[in-house]
DNA sequence: TTGCCTTCCGAAACCGGTTTCGGTTAGCGT
DNA sequence: ACGCTAACCGAAACCGGTTTCGGAAGGCAA
């Protein structure tokens, strides 16, 4: 059943046909007769004939194959959103029997010579990436390559590449809004560092949405930490203990909400209650956080179908510019976004002074 | 910079020499004179040379690359995992610079055919696989196509194979024993369809913990239900609407157990008061539960490493059975266990009356 | 019958490497 | 000067497919 693995040659020589005869009939050409074909079809069916790929893929000169280059963080925090990407990577790719190759690197230097390699070995025919840094080497790298590529994200200057991405600055001028129209005013940001596209972009979101409600923020609102919900509870205490504490924060992902979330409760806090948060990204177990976590919601299920299906395109022509889709994220009410209570803010004298 | 990529012919011309002789200068061939060894790898780098990984793997005759089966659940629960085990993979095959594929199906049908058409095809070398069924069939395809492979997680049958897996049989006598000695006698355990090995595995040790305990379980006490915060949501209401309710639940996994914590929440009991509860995974997400969930943790980290380390091992030759590793899992303790409180028993008459 | 055009298949080049084999050259001893 | 041995490199087969080209066989018309 399992024997070696019968190859062309043997399936010629079982036919009493040469592999090129062979080959033909099964790739459909047009100059073998129907009996032929039929016969050949029969045999390499009951002697479980499968194309070598790596000599079709050497003759035909394509890989076949695009690779997912795994964001590297230095923090342990699972990504979630990796298996669904792959997922959907995969789904596009099969429909074409293409192959899904994963890599990862330590450093950013390391990265683009592992990209260099790909490419330039002939492995693979496209790559994927995400979250790109502001100025990304990776996509001058590509670019200079030739290697078709999409971009999970984008940056600032996005015109000539392939992107989907999710509309993080609306985002956050939508959770900003959505806390004014509940009366805060004081609302703070707790953010990632800066070299990552997608936190610029949230960070600009949070204050553009600022200033068009005329509200201005304090220096020591805008706090940037570890991408980590550790990160969100440091960020968050330095925020709490600020001498005007805002009465709402709205946090760059999830994870890190979860961090200020703890770090509101250590204080003897009432999330949603006593300060309002916002998280971003819509996972799922941010429904069983304490309490269930209000936040931008996604819609990540599609995202690796889309970019797979525009990598595929490009390979076969298009224009990297024409494929980019921006989603938008949308407010997912939970528990921890309410009214803003005025004796919630405890530190601001002036305000008890107003109360009292 | 980014010209069409050399081939070993153009740079053999541009040495004067043949490909035969340079290929071999650069394999380190110890028929080639130093100087020219050291000519021809100069050129190479300057000139930007990369070997077709494609033609080099057809002579060689092996694919250099394994693929990691991506399990397929119906449920859309991230998997966090699928992440970590993939990097440890990569920096197992890193060392040789194999690469890694990822494949997924649909159905158990197309998953065979998947693994049969990989194999055959002489597309990868290796497999990695997670989570098998009981007499899981691709382990049986595997061996039948005589592909090396480890499993991530094993059978009930699994001396012929390699793998790579958690005690949770243990891991559920630990928790039980814990409970136990904080007073619990009516335990209750939430658990997944037991097609799966391992939730078979952590029944097991749940009924055996029981037995040892000399406590008996009740039969609405063992609620299987889908693999998901729904499911153990579900299943939990279930317990808590029994005659008698358990002080005390082991939920098959992380996530299950949220969805316990939400549905006792929702019945106005306190998690780790009224009723404890128990998880399994250790996911960093549980410490922000409401309230932070107790949890059987795993050493997951290295999980992938471990996995990649085995298969090239046993692909250079190794007996599979000489590579089986069974890590144990600890008790974290969070804040959802606690003494048994006999006042939490609210539907136990028999109980009730003998506290008045 | 001859000539021509299809139909169908064999032969061979090719993809880009690896590896074996054999032959030339240089160096050495005598 | 001759022979012998190493050292070094060229030539060619090979991995397992794909694709082009050309030729043999057969059918049809003249």
């Amino acid at each position: 059943m399992s024997a070696k693995s019968v190859s062309l040659k043997v399936l010629a020589a079982h036919l009493g046909l040469t592999v090129g005869t062979v080959s033909r009939a099964m790739n459909g050409y047009t100059d073998i007769s129907p009996a032929t074909r039929e016969r050949v079809r029969r045999a390499a069916d009951e002697m479980g004939y499968r194309p070598n790929q790596t000599a079709r893929r050497l003759s035909l000169g394509a890989s076949e194959t695009i690779c997912y280059l795994m964001p590297r963080y230095s923090t342990s925090v699972a990504q979630p959103f990796v298996a669904q990407l792959l997922q959907g990577l995969g789904e596009a790719l099969s429909k074409r029997n293409w192959d899904l190759l994963v890599s990862h690197a330590d450093s950013s230097k390391d990265e683009l010579h592992q990209i260099e390699r790909l490419v330039r070995s002939g492995r693979v025919g496209g790559m994927v990436i995400s979250r790109p840094l502001k100025n990304d080497p990776r996509i001058a790298l590509l670019q200079d390559l030739k290697c078709p590529f999409v971009v999970h994200g984008r940056t600032a200057k996005s015109e000539s590449y392939a992107w989907y991405d999710v509309d993080g600055e609306a985002a956050f001028v939508e959770a900003v809004n959505h806390l004014v129209s509940l009366g805060h005013g004081e609302i703070a940001f707790v953010g990632a560092p800066l070299q990552y596209q997608f936190a610029q972009d949230r960070l600009n979101g949070f204050e553009r949405a600022m200033a068009d409600n005329g509200l201005t923020v304090r220096r020591d609102h805008i706090q940037i930490a570890d991408f980590s919900d550790e990160g969100g509870e440091i960020a968050t205490n330095i925020l709490l203990e600020a001498d005007t504490p805002p009465t709402a924060i709205v946090c760059l992902s999830d994870t890190m909400a979860l961090g200020a979330l703890a770090a509101i409760r250590a204080k003897g806090l009432r999330p949603g209650v006593d300060i309002s948060v916002i998280g971003y990204d819509g996972l799922t177990f941010g429904a069983h956080a304490n309490p269930p976590l209000t936040t931008m919601a996604q819609p990540q299920a599609h995202a690796g179908r889309r970019l797979g299906d525009m990598l595929l395109s490009i390979i076969d022509g298009d224009a990297p510019d024409k494929h980019q889709e921006l989603q938008r994220a949308h407010l997912l009410r939970r528990k921890t976004d309410g009214p803003l209570q005025k004796a919630a803010v405890q530190n601001d004298v002036s305000i008890r002074e107003e109360l009292s």
